[in-house]
DNA sequence: GTATCTGCAAAACATTTGCAATTCT
DNA sequence: AGAATTGCAAATGTTTTGCAGATAC
């Protein structure tokens, strides 16, 4: 996604593209795992030395209310952060640490408590060993 | 469960059953939705006016160390624990707010990208509308 | 020139750590 | 008494908020 296309892709979502905005989503696409503030701060400060967490702050919560960026249930403290919007589950190897996104298969189903239920989001974390880790 | 059989229970998994302790696994097991530390924390202090929240981190830790309580990957900034140790999936319905636990069929499969992985732990977290809320 | 955006500093939370006082055996 | 536990206070880490200066249109 080259800048241009994302400059018009935040004006189509009602959002300004600042030049911070724009790296910021920027980093978000070309990210392969959904990074954290302090991700992609870490990232950017080498290339926008005078930029703040709190711009950062700023413009996922701006993407996230015009829902161009989910927030991301991974574990622990901080928040992640996806550009990914087609729903996907996450998986996470525990031994490389590398996160992979899969397709949810569309027949899954649950069993009786909530086969009633109207389900709207499915967020569904696994973690376990890849296949490059596994013929090791 | 009775204090008699928490204690017996804590016992058995090499944790001594001080009262405090006994208090946070009990109310745990008695919680229908898995509560924080803040949640713990107002309820048992009702009860115990001395408690503190450290004792109620502290406890905690242990069991997770010891196997005994899970950590919940909910959405949001605070941690959740969960003394329902079998696998299960979450429901949280966006109406009322009610959680709700369900059994995760063994059938579930996921596609390709993760198809040969080793999957180790299931974390499933559904939102949507409860059959209480879609009937009103 | 006015409205918006940035980024510093401080505040607000959640969690952890150090340690002295208390409790249990 | 000796070992473990509790709970206060302070430290740490993440996110939010207030606001003054900078930027954009």
């Amino acid at each position: 996604m080259t800048v241009e296309s994302i400059t018009d892709f935040l004006n189509a979502h009602d959002i300004k593209p600042s030049y911070q905005r724009i790296k910021v989503y920027e980093h978000l696409v070309h990210s392969i795992d959904h990074p954290s503030v302090e991700m992609i701060y870490r990232e950017l400060i080498k290339t926008i030395p005078t930029l703040s967490k709190t711009t950062i702050y700023n413009s996922l919560k701006t993407f996230v209310e015009k829902e161009i960026v989910k927030v991301v249930t991974i574990d622990g403290n901080e928040m992640h952060y996806d550009s990914l919007l087609e729903e996907h589950g996450h998986f996470r190897c525990k031994k490389c640490g590398k996160l992979f996104n899969f397709h949810i298969d569309d027949k899954i189903s649950f069993t009786e408590e909530v086969s009633n239920f109207q389900v709207e989001e499915r967020n569904i974390y696994l973690k376990g060993i890849c296949d490059q880790c596994i013929s090791k």
